[in-house]
RNA sequence: GCUCUUAUCGUCUAGAGGCCUAGGACGCCGCCCUUUCACGGCGGUAACACGGGUUCAAAUCCCGUUGAGAGUACCA
């Protein structure tokens, strides 16, 4: 049997990161089972239709590397399939015309009671005038889901509405569009979010209606932010985009996410070959877990430190980075020392910045203290960054290089925290260092 | 309210009845390396929500309680 996934957002705000997982977890699945992988859009809610979510989906796939296979499916294009599966149910005594005001109906369901509308169905008087078509749930028995994450659930059919189908206006619910773009596209296996695990039922409802194999469910736990709330599309830290101008590499991203509700042992870092390889659905949590921004930078500073220099600086280039031909020569050399020393990409542009934009670093702290014989000596240094020669010279005038190290490292870097000063004076050159070190001393 | 789901260190998790005086990772705290910081190495801190069963034996199975989440629309 050929596996075939989707991820299906509707395009009404940001895409966020429990999204991203979602279509991480169709994507590995897909892959590991050398399926497809789709991607629909459900954006039959014209009024909540925003132009920027899509680019926002299409955006994060991509910048994850989450491939989708085929063009992608807008839901509002099948419309009029929806529409003529909701009057062949109709046709079928399925479904039912429901002429209810909106007053009639919210007086008829007090507390999930909808034993009433289920009287109301069976003694419809046809009126002229306009209505809804209501799918018609089954009186007695139960549903039974077999997921694939949460095992069996099951619920009683009067627990669920006879919900609408197709709108006054003749335009489909997602229930409908969903459960007929899913058997449309033939999706084997639907993993998504466990907020729909209600949904599942009356989409199963109309797959066993309309006679349809059904596919294999699968309810992933949401995730939450930092302070344990559920992630919003109002919060913007939810956002996919917001991690990726953070200097959060996709392919730590895609670790992250993966660890976050899935595991295969003790195992951390997870290559995307070994992710395929090992991705599965026993192995998904079954609790909601929250986000953690310790942990993904830390993940992060592994692949950053990972990567190829070369690579980094490309990378860089479309963060902002913006030297001179000097600067960004210097920045080459030191790229090794540097990056062992960022979590984030915007780390290592801003410390480049701070080293190798101009001449002078920019100075962020006090000058160090340093004796007059240590001025002395850095006055007449000729510069070079062999360590051994430095000492030999240093112990001549009694003076301790941890002395006058904090000094060198002020006047190279400006700042507390940097490589070692025999690397800077190595990637600054002689020249500049000598530059900097008169400079400081005027300071 | 009702329905469904869920519950191991602060966080992410391992654990499918004996291997568990509960393992790993992040964080935090020491120590080592060192001119600082970081990286790296070593060590430490810290958890089976609670109460009943079942069993020779339970973090693991069952039932309750409590906490958490989701759903309950002519939204998706």
């Amino acid at each position: 049997m050929l596996v075939i996934t989707r991820f299906a957002p509707s395009p009404t705000g940001d895409l966020h990161i429990g999204g991203i997982r979602t279509a991480l977890f169709n994507w590995l699945f897909a892959q590991s089972h050398g399926g497809k992988f789709l991607l629909r859009v459900e954006d039959t809610d014209h009024d909540r239709f925003a132009e920027n979510s899509l680019n926002s989906i299409i955006e994060g796939l991509s910048w994850m590397n989450l491939h989708w296979n085929e063009e992608i499916v807008y839901q509002s294009k099948n419309v009029d399939y929806h529409r003529n599966i909701a009057y062949e149910l109709l046709e079928k005594k399925l479904a039912y015309k429901c002429y209810l005001t909106q007053k009639e109906l919210s007086d008829m369901r007090e507390n999930n009671d909808y034993s009433e509308l289920r009287k109301y169905r069976d003694n419809i008087v046809d009126l002229n005038t306009s209505y809804v078509i209501r799918f018609k749930m089954p009186l007695e028995g139960k549903i039974v889901m077999k997921d694939l994450v949460q095992g069996d659930i099951e619920v009683e059919c009067k627990q669920l509405e006879d919900f609408v189908i197709l709108r006054q206006d003749a335009n489909p619910t997602y229930n409908l569009s969903c459960a007929a773009d899913d058997h449309k596209m033939n999706i084997t296996h639907i993993i998504r979010g466990d907020d729909h695990i209600t949904n599942a039922f009356k989409q199963i409802s109309i797959f066993n209606a309309m006679g349809w194999s059904l596919p294999n469910y699968a309810h992933i736990p949401l995730i939450h932010n930092e302070s344990g709330q559920k992630l919003s599309k109002r919060n913007q830290d939810a956002g996919i985009s917001y991690y990726r101008d953070l200097g959060i590499l996709p392919e730590a991203m895609l670790n992250y996410l993966l660890r976050l509700g899935w595991s295969h042992g003790d195992d951390e870092i997870i290559s995307i070959e070994k992710a395929i390889e090992w991705f599965n659905l026993d192995n998904i949590g079954k609790s909601a877990s929250q986000l953690n921004m310790d942990k993904l930078l830390h993940i992060n500073g592994v692949y950053l430190r990972q990567k190829d220099n070369f690579e980094l600086l490309n990378l860089l280039d479309n963060y902002g980075l913006s030297l001179g031909d000097e600067g960004r020569n210097m920045f080459k050399k030191a790229m090794g020392a540097l990056k062992i020393r960022s979590n984030t990409l915007n780390e290592l542009k801003d410390t480049a910045h701070d080293f190798f934009a101009n001449r002078l670093p920019r100075y962020g702290m006090d000058v160090p203290n340093i004796s007059p014989e240590a001025r002395d000596f850095l006055k007449s240094w000729d510069i070079n960054f062999d360590e051994s020669e430095l000492r030999s010279k240093l112990e001549k005038c009694d003076i301790k290089l941890k002395d006058i190290a904090p000094f060198i490292r002020f006047a190279l870097s400006g700042k507390k925290v940097s490589p070692g000063i025999f690397d800077m004076i190595q990637f600054l050159g002689e020249e500049l260092t000598k530059y900097r070190i008169d400079c400081a001393l005027r300071l």
